[in-house]
DNA sequence: CCAGACGTTGTT
DNA sequence: GTCTGG
DNA sequence: CCAGACGTTGTT
DNA sequence: GTCTGG
């Protein structure tokens, strides 16, 4: 992770857990980088959703910045402040790793689901530029075990407890204790396609 | 993130 | 290699 | 003031 | 482009 997750239906259970409103909401299979997608973010003691658009824009690259590693991230100059003032929570239904123990191009894709839910909450950053403009850059951390064995990255998920605390105004040890890696048991592996090699084989 | 294009004049 | 589209 | 970093995943 | 370090 993360370059791609899914929104192939609504997360309701993470939707309705963070505000009491009527969602817009277009589903789609896959959201790449650089799309909009709604989310979810606490301005004047209430939550907001409004679209955002996944990756932040920097002049020093061309690639927008569509992750940041948590660990680090309060002393790196580009998220130290939005950490403190402009944390968000990406609703979605599932994400996508490809298997890194195989070559480029030819990796096995996984889709990665919640075990007994129906949606995941992924931890972000968002600004909001001059004219008004949203971004969202999604935190990352270290992967659960079971994930390891194909990645060594993954979002930072958040547990449904801590939704509230994540958006209101958290200090720096509660923040810090949320941005660990999901456990096992909270998600699924399911292999989506293979390498069409190993089918020739 | 990955996959696929990336180029033109001119020909079919 | 790098950019674009999905 | 100038020079150099600035971000990630993944690669070297 | 903007911030930091020297």
């Amino acid at each position: 992770m993360c370059g791609r997750f899914s929104l192939d239906h609504f997360p309701e259970s993470v939707v309705t857990a963070l505000i009491d409103a009527e969602i817009e909401f277009a589903p789609r299979e896959e959201v790449f980088p650089g799309d909009r997608v709604d989310v979810v973010f606490c301005r004047d003691e209430g939550n907001e959703v409004a679209p955002m658009q996944w990756g932040w824009k920097r002049s020093f690259t061309s690639k927008p910045l569509i992750n940041a590693r948590s660990a680090g991230a309060w002393d790196k100059k580009t998220w130290a402040q939005a950490l403190r003032n402009h944390r968000c929570i990406v609703p979605a239904s599932g994400f996508f790793e490809w298997d890194e123990n195989q070559p480029k191009g030819r990796r096995d894709k996984y889709r990665i689901e919640p075990a007994e839910d129906d949606g995941f909450a992924f931890a972000g950053l968002y600004e909001i530029t001059v004219d008004g403009e949203m971004f969202m850059s999604i935190l990352t951390t270290r992967p659960s075990p079971k994930l390891s064995e194909i990645h060594h990255r993954m979002p930072v998920i958040l547990d449904r407890a801590d939704y509230a605390d994540w958006l209101g105004a958290g200090n720096r040890e509660s923040l810090e204790s949320m941005m660990q890696p999901l456990h096992d048991s909270k998600l699924r592996l399911i292999q989506e396609s293979r390498s069409p090699d190993l089918f020739s084989v």
